[in-house]
DNA sequence: GTCCATTTGTCCGTATGTATA
DNA sequence: GTATACATACGGACAAATGGA
């Protein structure tokens, strides 16, 4: 599979896609997700790219890495957030953290993109 | 200037020097820091390196760029809020319950800033 | 316990694109 | 139109952590 659509950069490209699939069970909750390697074989980019693909999706608090073991998809992910299926509801107070944590990953990177458009002078509309 | 040998990642180095700077003072809110390719010059390292130093800051709210403008720190910054930057562990759910708690809290100043700008145009900086 | 392959994370140098001034 | 500045991308490289032989 090759990026073929230019209108996005690429690292968001890669985002989506592994978002999607995240979210349509393709890569199911705890799972592993291919190696940077393979990912970078896969879509046809540079490691680094794909890097940051991942950086966009654990930001988001979907997955969760560790040098020497890989990537792996947040077993408690709330992929009902990300427009798929319901998530069983816990009432672990660790679980309840990790959803908030994600939430307010979400709401900075929202924020975020409202500066750079309101508190950066100059922007048209 | 030139980063230590053989302490943590140089970005997280940047990362902390930069905020240390805005935490005294040195670069005042609303102040614009040098470019991307100054920074580098003065660290010694790779431009990309700071752009990962100062992705840091990005998320943590102290700064806002612009392609073509530039980098500047908040003009809405709390610098009492500055923290030393040293990652708490977060395998307490105390130290991440404290640490969400002060994420929401600058997250809510930071949308009451951008409320004031577009909801009530005429209140100046 | 010691090697060794895998995997993530980072860094560099360079290049290109896009937005701003 | 030109110069500045950030953002992204590539390929190559190396360190650290992990896990298996």
């Amino acid at each position: 599979m090759t990026l073929v659509q230019d209108e996005r950069p690429p690292y968001v490209q890669v985002a989506d896609t592994l978002r999607a699939e995240i979210a349509s069970g393709e890569h199911q909750p705890g799972a592993k997700l291919p190696s940077v390697k393979k990912l970078a074989e896969r879509f046809g980019i540079a490691d680094m790219t794909v890097q940051s693909g991942l950086r966009v999706l654990r930001e988001e608090g979907l997955i969760v890495s560790s040098a020497g073991r890989g990537t792996f998809v947040r077993s408690d992910v709330d992929l009902s957030a990300i427009g798929a299926g319901a998530a069983p509801a816990e009432d672990d107070v660790r679980v309840q953290l990790a959803h908030l944590t994600s939430q307010v990953g979400q709401l900075a990177a929202r924020i975020e993109e409202l500066e750079r458009r309101v508190i950066a002078p100059s922007v048209p509309d």
